[in-house]
DNA sequence: ATGAAAATGATAGACGTCTATCAGAATCCA
DNA sequence: TGGATTCTGATAGACGTCTATCATTTTCAT
């Protein structure tokens, strides 16, 4: 059977010390000569000994402390998970976590900084953070870094930076399978696809057009980008213009949010022509709706649900100083109308 | 900020018994009065009080012990849930999780319930059955729920049993999903599509099938079931036939096992014919390598890895007397050539 | 060699729970 | 009322780790 796994003072009596000084050790701290640490971690190595990570918190009566940093005032998205991390927070309480949700204006690296810099002084044990790829970012989570604080980027990755991990999707795939889907949908015939963003510069947006211009090569002809900026009014009115103006559009992606506007469009357009199919990310109250009225026929979805589970994972792993596990990207899921998970009670209410 | 949270000396305390008491109660031991019961109980109603469950299992150095028991020498499918399994058992030791798998003749219902029934003189703290939906079964799995032992059914679910939970996925709704593809690579023309399976007497085929002819509904022609028993030479064989026999399939939905003799027929297909599109489950090396040389078009993947991680999740929760979360059906993913995950060392072997 | 500084050992108490034991109190039946 | 039975309280020790204190030993510079 199993045995009983090593302790400190397996540890300890191991390398012939004693228990205060293998403890000195594991512990970082100051007074031990070069040749006892050395031997102790030898004796670690040898035992494959692993601090009891549940009766060290016990002695601490520790109490793990997690922000979450999103973007505020922003869309359904966000909204979602925004619930979704605060419903974790209530149910990890018991397991002796507290995990605090903040919001920071979207788009603002000066406001972004100060809000993770105001964290570096706090007893903060780790950070999840959505933020764009910018320097002011990469210094912020540097300093974090620097204070031994661990930083996950959410979402949308700041590869420059020395944050601990990423979780989300990759963007570019992303765009690849829709541009996967769109010629599926086109089955060899031609066609025209419009694609929709919130703005070029946005990383995310632009990484999932060439991802689907990868794809489609010179098989469909793509007509000009509109640029949403995100907002619905906008989008609504440009998608409304584009398709006027072109209507030989028989496809069209919207790679950004602002959604509804997009629906609104479609939901006026004459009966008697056909529709074009429609190709969208993120699952929320107002997409679903649209996909079950078969305005929409494919919703790209990076299941924030899984996301927010392994950012509290990540963290936790991090805070004890453990290995990571499930470091690569989520997998999207492609919803149809036929796959949409059941609706729980709380998603039926729609905000916006 | 946090409050500590209530110790059973506090929930004591507040019913006015001694601790001794209160532990008499919480741990269903005799020998306590019924108003004394009641007093606790509402103390700990009244406080919130919950378990520390690190301190509990440090009390009494507890090893969870997990069996996990699989059908044996069977397909890539299950060699992948076999290999995740005792990855995770690996790294749970040090979380003190003991997760042992065991294999068991596929479809033979008396040696599995000869199995199940062997776990339940030994000290299991929990187990996880893929299984047939019948009576042997479901007599087993209420043999050790009468001896307390959680069970979770696992990838085919046995609803008229006493499982504390299933983890899996929906099987109707994964047809009815490839349903909507085929429809949608399609595009409106009609055609034919060819359904493989391993029985018809195989309840998740059945319900895959039964899915996809939902939606596909009067638009396309259905050719009759192939039966290939999930044996890659009989799939081969009859596939071959059916479409020598049916020039006209446009399309072939494989919802069974054995896919590597479809894969064989696909490749002797003539260059200069349309070929089929494909769509079958599983992502596994022949799966996968299959789609990359463009002869599968569509996946429909239920992400084992997932399932592997909610069945320990809930096993532990199970053990610990708490409440289960995420007990909805496992979203499966639509995989694409172009979406397909980077490819880990250890799935790029192919063993057969 | 001397004193200061550095390293080490021994050990106690805490964290919250579980198990166990024993003494004492309350309740019961005859 | 006696004795047996059932409850209750008090408490000790264990789990593995952390923090702390204090005494002792070793090392080092002078």
């Amino acid at each position: 059977m199993t045995r009983r796994p090593p302790t400190l003072s397996d540890v300890a009596r191991h390398a012939g010390v004693s228990y205060a000084t293998a403890d000195r050790v594991v512990n970082g701290r100051a007074g031990v000569s070069e040749k006892a640490a050395k031997s102790v971690s030898a004796a670690i190595e040898a035992l494959g000994y692993v601090r009891n990570v549940a009766a060290a918190n016990l002695s601490q009566q520790r109490f793990y402390r997690f922000v979450i940093v999103l973007p505020s005032g922003s869309n359904a998205f966000f909204r979602r998970v925004h619930e979704l991390f605060s419903d974790a927070a209530q149910r990890l309480l018991i397991d002796r976590v507290n995990l605090s949700v903040d919001t920071v204006e979207a788009f603002d690296p000066d406001a972004l900084r100060e809000h993770l810099e105001s964290l570096t002084n706090d007893d903060v044990d780790g950070v999840a953070v959505v933020s764009s790829d910018d320097a002011q970012t990469v210094t912020a989570i540097a300093a974090l870094r620097a204070k031994e604080i661990p930083v996950i980027t959410l979402v949308s990755d700041v590869p420059g930076s020395t944050r601990n991990a990423y979780v989300g999707i990759d963007n570019v795939v992303a765009g690849r399978t829709v541009g996967r889907l769109i010629l599926l949908a086109h089955g060899g015939r031609g066609g025209r696809v419009l694609p929709v963003v919130g703005a070029l510069s946005a990383r995310d947006h632009a990484d999932r057009l060439s991802g689907m211009r990868d794809v489609i090569g010179g098989s469909l002809d793509i007509a000009p980008v509109v640029e949403g900026r995100d907002r619905f009014e906008m989008v609504e009115a440009q998608v409304a213009q584009a398709l006027a103006r072109d209507p030989d559009i028989t496809a069209i992606y919207s790679a950004g949010a602002g959604n509804a506007g997009l629906v609104r469009v479609l939901e006026a357009l004459p009966e008697d022509v056909a529709r074009p199919y429609v190709f969208l990310h993120e699952l929320v109250p107002h997409s679903r709706r649209a996909m079950e009225q078969g305005l929409v026929d494919v919703i790209i979805d990076q299941r924030p649900e899984e996301e927010v589970e392994r950012v509290v994972e990540n963290l936790r792993l991090l805070a004890d100083r453990r290995e990571l596990l499930r470091t690569e990207p989520i997998v999207p899921t492609i919803f149809l109308r036929e796959n949409l998970p059941q609706t729980s009670p709380e998603a039926l209410e729609d905000t916006g």
